[in-house]
DNA sequence: TGCGTTGGTTCATTATTTAAACCGATGGTT
DNA sequence: AACCATCGGTTTAAATAATGAACCAACGCA
């Protein structure tokens, strides 16, 4: 593995949780001797991805990423696409809708919208989702390349009793997906949460998927084909925004499905 | 130099002018080898913070940064503290308000709100501030570190006529504003702009600035002293928000300047 | 006093990075 | 159609930079 790597992973120990580390810490997470995560630290810290509490000493998030992420949102807008999509699906199916990225390892969550319809209803904590266990995540996977599928089945961590936990269920989950044009995980990622998914292009391929996480008992044969409805609109909106286009696979199998209505087992 | 900070040096390429960067491109830029800028690329890639355009294989800020910068605005809010005080400077002042946030090598703009009272503003368009240049950064390095001010030395590029050219102007400029409490820059940075700014703190000490930029050619004794008065309280909010507070030096630089209203040179 | 932390440093050993040359593909020119 | 420049990417011995065990100093605690 490259220096560069071992000092980028050391990015991925941050959390909502955990959004300062220190340096004992780190050597700890990463398993890496004391002077070489050292090093990797205060590379990362002159660079201004990282920089230290004055306080504490303990390593945080620097200020050089607020600079890359405002770059990259003026010319390549994303959140721009979603503010008119997710709303909509929000409100319309009275769950949670929320909008992911696709990325080398796996989705980061862009935006989500909570529907002020329920008290009750899903609130999103995590902002990386794993491929294997999430209606994005196998959206994603059915629509993607094949490099990604071999990526997701190389760990296969079980969230809850349903999560896919061999390459052959990962497989039969995904096929589904393909069929119908439509991932729909019950409770594969958390405990009361039925998620529904639909991929999204961009000019290049499936940059992502969006997606929405409705408190299972909640979800009807009614709702679910409302959701699907509304779902397969809101990624034909954002993906046409994003420069991308539906492929004629996906079309097909959401021609096909159109009026087939099973609710989820 | 380490190999992380060759790589990390390559993500300071990319600007809004210049939003993706093929693989010669980066060879030239950085004066590196083809063979290792390309190694620098995948392993920045792979990690995220760097993605290939597909159909031009150029590369561009990857998404993993809106993961990164997302959290931490979420644990360490400094938007939020602009929101009202930004839109205020910029109201009273009739001019073009900005924050901007200080890291190893200079300042990122923050933030910034333009006032609607005059056709003709400032608009700014670089994100990136140089400190010897720019009344942000003489506010910042008139109460920041010693080796704030060696980096600063460092290069000092000529943007306009009336820039600092040598360490001497910018110690002389710096010592300025160290017994003012505020940085003026008469057209330092671009013609026909002048710039007014005060520097912001967090429990660390130095992070920032605050600053007016101003149409040369609308500044009075007048709006001089409004927008001095308004910084100062800008200053003062913003720091108090982010959990710093403005040192006694400086207050006591702005007590004794408080009355009296020189006209810029 | 002594123990267990913390963040940070040193230096011989080792492994990775480096750069020149090379490759195939693409695109524009004559 | 042959040519030439340029693109992204790959291969090698040689050089440089990464590594990790041991070591500091400082702090908190009993």
């Amino acid at each position: 593995m490259s220096t560069i790597a071992k000092a980028m992973e050391l990015l991925d120990f941050f959390s909502l949780e955990r959004p300062e580390i220190g340096l004992s810490d780190f050597h700890r997470l990463a398993g890496r001797d004391k002077a070489t995560t050292f090093r990797h630290l205060t590379a990362l810290e002159s660079a201004g991805l990282l920089e230290q509490n004055p306080t504490t000493r303990a390593y945080r998030i620097g200020p050089a990423v607020l600079r890359l992420a405002h770059m990259r949102e003026i010319t390549l807008p994303r959140r721009a696409g979603l503010r008119i999509a997710l709303p909509r699906l929000a409100e319309v199916t009275g769950e949670t809708a929320h909008a992911s990225l696709l990325d080398a390892t796996g989705l980061t969550t862009l935006a989500h919208h909570e529907s002020p319809q329920h008290s009750a209803r899903v609130v999103l904590h995590e902002s990386r989702l794993p491929l294997h266990a999430t209606a994005s995540g196998i959206a994603a996977l059915a629509f993607g390349g094949a490099d990604l599928m071999t990526r997701a089945k190389g760990a296969l961590p079980a969230y809850t009793e349903t999560t896919a936990r061999s390459p052959e269920e990962l497989d039969a989950a995904v096929d589904r997906a393909r069929s119908t044009g439509f991932a729909i995980s019950n409770q594969t990622f958390e405990q009361g949460v039925t998620g529904f998914a639909a991929p999204l292009f961009d000019s290049g391929g499936v940059t992502g998927a969006v997606a929405v996480a409705a408190v299972s008992s909640r979800v009807t044969a009614d709702l679910q084909k409302t959701i699907l409805t509304e779902l397969r609109q809101a990624a034909n909106a954002i993906s046409t925004n994003w420069g991308g286009s539906i492929p004629p696979a996906l079309i097909a199998a959401w021609d096909a499905n159109a009026d087939i209505s099973e609710t989820v087992t």
